[in-house]
Formats: structure tokens, sequence, C-alpha cells
DNA sequence: TTAAAAATTGAAATCGCTTTGAATGCCTCT
DNA sequence: AGAGGCATTCAAAGCGATTTCAATTTTTAA
């Protein structure tokens, strides 16, 4: 059923129709809804490929993935946010996974050429991101979920992962705790570079000196985690806190505590970031564990309305949007022990 | 730059410009050449949506989420699979996420009128699935990750759960197990039902009644299964084994046996489903984790491969592919206590 | 040397929509 | 009654590629 097919139908041209369908105001009430009717009977839908071409919007916008293991639980939960927030509108997500760092950039040359989204989500960033500068020499809208300092404005929004870990920090350190380890991302990623400076932003307001082997840096996972903390654990003096990254960095730490026959929350404290997974509940562990926490499906939903925005007229260089993000002290940190 | 500049450009016309670039045959060599090393410097990609109007296809394929939470760690490991296949052609992943069956139902509707994927992925059905119906109503291909009946042939792609469970549940009855828990997935979804059906075999095989109290049918969450693993330790005579259907699963039951004070691989023995994890390793855990082993991820790629095949014109009745899963046994499953 | 066949190129139609510019009919006003 | 204005409608020109069919040039064969 094309466009022209349900115009003869109708008896009309193809621009009355189009016009008629598009809510444009040259077109009489009574033909309006004689065709909205009758499309919707036939189950008349524009075909989006020509739509895409006439229009010469895409309608779609573009989410490129490093190494397909980076599409982990805390980029899927982003994309729910995203995704929520895209199917409102007439706007889908375009998953692209690459190999290395070349392809991306490759990658981006190619969307751009060929016009397959109207705008791109970068994530992850780096301090001085070369994908920003790219996307900017492409001239093709996007927004990053992070900051990058490339001294140029661009579309960003962030948490504030140095003032959540400043807080959960000097927590620790106000309730007496003087060893503190931090379980921190990947090198050179702009979040781990923020939260290590709101660590030793804290230690350093109180004096304390900082201890290279009580800091790490690997990507989130279980296992990562438990190896970390389990060589952490041995030091002596041992660390009487951890500061996880995440919550699947948490349950490695929690794990390797338990395994060196200690109880967390009386002889380990920990205070992970908790980037809030359904299927993964600080309130509900045992014992429950105290988070800073911001949901990054949220972020992932405001990153949506945000290039809505962009695609909507708005000039990206004046979006930058900071969250808050919580502290939520539950059972897994207290005092250290005597 | 579109075809018409890159063939003013090169004082050629169209034609001989988007044959040469497509690698048809009535194009001199020293042209082809030309033109190959002309569109390559000056990074010509031809226009995506006209090319999908031009070709009728839309080169992408679709993938519908129910409720935005069914984004989670299976689907995205096995979104991971497809796209790591998908990236190589020029095949994109439309992801589309809706609120309820009558939602995906009326996408499914739009997909097929708008054009916009050429080719539909269904995945999680239920024994009789009314969405493989309305596809095959519809006319577009798809291909379906599971099975169904619904009296018509389809392309589908499973493992064998019934074989998995059915071979798990029998070496704990070798071992001298005799009461077994199932953490089974949702009521009625297709390998669900098929679980059950390897866990009942296994059990009147070997003449031990059945226990509803044994059975449930939940998500798969460390919290629910938490919850469900502590109150099943609370029947007497307790369960010596469980069969939890997911790794997240596992990990919930692993937390309630402790909770219990009882010892995994000695008071209690665990065989969970392992859809294999990058961040959740069965062999790393402790104690290491008995598992029925199938990579999703894996899955995934070959469900790419299948749909790639049904585009290039493989009929899709004929597809039907049924994979072995393997039984791994660690340290999680031993004898029960005398 | 020339006719026929093969190789190579190009003009124009096509895909299904939006949108511009023109046309039609109907009022209203003088 | 005729002109100007408004509300509707439509024919046709894009959008940027592919592809059909025709035209031209080059090879081959007689």
């Amino acid at each position: 059923m094309r466009l022209k097919d349900l115009a003869e139908h109708l008896g009309l041209s193809q621009t009355t129709v189009s016009r008629a369908l598009n809510g444009y105001p040259e077109v009489s009430e009574t033909t309006r809804l004689r065709v909205a009717e009758t499309a919707a009977r036939l189950g008349y839908r524009p075909n989006a490929s020509a739509l895409r071409l006439a229009t010469g919007r895409s309608g779609a916008i573009g989410l490129v993935l490093r190494g397909a293991g980076e599409l982990g639980p805390h980029m899927s939960e982003f994309m729910a946010g995203m995704s929520a927030r895209m199917g409102t509108e007439e706007i889908d997500i375009l998953l692209i996974t690459v190999d290395n760092f070349q392809e991306e950039m490759a990658a981006y040359r190619r969307l751009a050429a060929s016009q397959k989204v109207d705008a791109i989500v970068l994530h992850s960033p780096t301090l001085k991101d070369p994908r920003a500068e790219l996307l900017l020499e492409l001239n093709i809208p996007f927004i990053m979920h992070g900051r990058t300092d490339i001294g140029q404005p661009v579309a960003w929004m962030d948490i504030d992962n140095t003032g959540a870990v400043e807080r959960a920090t000097s927590h620790l350190l106000d309730l007496g705790h003087r060893r503190i380890a931090l379980l921190n991302g990947l090198k050179g990623r702009t979040f781990a570079e923020h939260r290590e400076l709101g660590y030793l932003a804290a230690l350093s307001g109180r004096g304390v000196s900082v201890d290279p082997a009580l800091m790490s840096n690997s990507v989130f996972t279980d296992e990562v985690a438990f190896r970390l903390a389990q060589s952490m654990l041995e030091l002596r003096p041992r660390p009487t806190a951890f500061l996880p990254g995440s919550m699947m960095t948490a349950l490695g730490v929690f794990r390797a505590i338990r395994q060196a026959g200690l109880v967390l929350g009386k002889d380990v404290s920990m205070i992970a970031h908790d980037d809030v997974f359904p299927y993964l509940n600080a309130d509900n562990m045992f014992p429950s564990m105290s988070t800073t926490r911001s949901s990054i499906r949220a972020a992932g939903t405001r990153i949506a309305e945000l290039i809505l925005a962009i695609l909507a007229g708005k000039p990206p260089e004046g979006i930058h949007e900071l969250w808050p993000v919580e502290l939520v002290l539950r059972e897994s940190s207290g005092p250290p022990p005597a």
C-alpha cells in the first residue's frame, strides 16, 4: 500500500493525502478525517526509506560500541533508558559494533557520509577524546555521555563522579578509616580520572597520605575485582574500607572479603557506586550495601531527550548537564575495627 | 558528496560510476580502478536512504524488546553476538522497545508496513506464539530464537533445554539426591516448559516422585532467586540440590545457601545453567560452579548468520537448528550429605 | 575491408515520499 | 458584475541512488 494507492482509493491527489496525514493546515477538516480514517483502516504507513530520502532525515540515532564486550550491563541499562524515550518518537536506535579504535573512527566517517543517522551518542569518553573532535569536524550532531576537554564546546550530560567519590571517601575518613582502597575504572576514562580526583581530594583534605597500592584501575567485573581485592587484603596493614566502582565490582570485593574470613560492615567497610540495575538491588543484599547512586537508565532517557532537543534545533554547545549523585548509607559501611 | 558529484568529478555518467562501485561486469577494469580510487579519496559513500529506496532493501533487521527491562544481561549478550556478525555485512540492528504485548504486535505491523526492516528476530517465544503467526501473516521474513508450535513451519534456532536439564537432573539423582529444586523461567515460555519436561523425565525415569514445592517459575534475577531458595531451604526435608536457570539465579541461591549456614558443594549441590557471560565465570567462583553451558552470544552470531542466509534466498521453513548443551561438572555439585 | 559481435558508456525511468508553484472554485466586497 | 481574496486541491519537481534500454566504440571474424 503506497501513498499513490491510498490517494487513488480516496480519489484524491498524493499531495493532499500527504498533507492530510502530516497535519498541514491547507486541508479541509472533512477530507483530513476521511483520509485519516481510510489510512488507518487500510493500515497505511509511509515507506520509511522514501520518507527519509524525501525529508533528508534518517530518523535514527547511532550508538557505536567498541569490542562487542562493551555491550555489558551498564550499556544495556543505558540503552534501555534511551530506547524508552526514543520509542515514543519515530526515532530508532542503530547499534553498531566495532573491534577497535580505528574501526570506530571509520564507522563514524561512514555514518556521516552515508547519512544513516541524524545524530550520534558518544559514551565512555577519555579526557581528550579524538572521537568528539572527529564528529565536530564531520559536522554531525552528537551528545556525549560523560565529559571531555577538546577546547571546543560539545553537548554533554554527566554525573558528578568527583563529588560522589569525595563524599564517600570523606564519610569513611570521618568514621576513622585510614586505609581506603579505590577500585576504579580504566585509566584514561574521564569518569575514572574524575573519581580519582575526588578520592585524592578527600584524602588530602584530611591530611591522609596516599598509598598507590590501594588504587587500582580495571574493568568492572566480578572476577577482576575479586582478584584485586584479594591481593589488597593481603597487605599489612590491610585496607579497612573499599570503594568499588560498580555493583559488579562490589560483588567481587564482597567475595574476597568473605574468602578472607572477614565480615563486611564490621571488619571491612564498603561503599560501592550503584548504577541501579533492576536485577541487583543494593538494599536487598546481606549486608545491605552502602552506595553512591545514580541511575544510568535515567541518564539514557535524558540523553535521548537532549538529542531530540538538538534535532529540534537547540544549539548543542549550550547543553551541559551535571547530575548530582546520592550517597546512600546502609549496613556495609561502619567504623573500622578497633 | 553525491553520486552525481562524483560522476561529474570523474567525467563519467552516474550509471557507470554506480556500476563500477558495485562490481558489475560491464565496466572496463581501468575505469573501475579510477572510480574506486577517486571514490575512496573523496570519501564517497552512497546515501543510505536513497540506496534503500532504490534497492527496496532496508538493510536492517529488527529486534523488539518488551518492557525495556527485557534488555538485561541475556539479551545484551545475544545482541553482542548478533551485532558482531552483522557488522561485517552492511546490515544494522534496529532496536525497538515496547511496553506490552499489544504494543509489540502493533510494532510488528508498523515495521512491516513501513518496510523499515528486511527481517525480524523473534525471541523468548511461548509454546504457541501469536507473534510468529502475525509475522507469517504479514509475510515478513523472521527467525526465532527458541521454538514455538503454530502448525506452520518457521525458521528457528534453539538449544536443547530439555536434554540439558534432564542430564543435569539425572546426574544429581545418580549421586543420590532425591530432593532437587528447579528454579525455572517464566511459565509459558517455551524454554521453561522444555526444561520442566527434562526435569520431570529424569525424575520419573528413576521413579522419584515430584514435589511441586520444589518447582518455581520466575524471572532470572539474583534477588528473586534468593527469596525462592531461602524459602525452599526452610522445607523439611530440605532440598539437597538446586537447578537454577541462569547464573544470576545461581548467585541468589548461593547467597541463600550461605545465609542458611550451609556449604555449597557439601550440604547442598547446584548445577546452574550458564549462558556464558564474560563477566561472570563459573570456573572462577568459589566453589567453582557446575553448569549446563551454552553460549548465548554464539547463538546471537548464529541467528545473524541464518538471517543473512534467509535474506540471500534460503527458504526459512527449512531452517531448524538445535544446539546440544554441555554439562560441565565442577565443585558445586557432589553427593548429598549422608 | 567490412559486417557482426562484444565491450563499454550514457540518458532516462524508477523507487515512494515531500514540497513547490500553479490552478480551481467559492465567497465577499465594491 | 467583476475583481480580489481565501480555501482547497493537484501536477510535477525534487531527494540520491539503481537499473533498463539504447547508443557508441572497439574487437573479432569473414
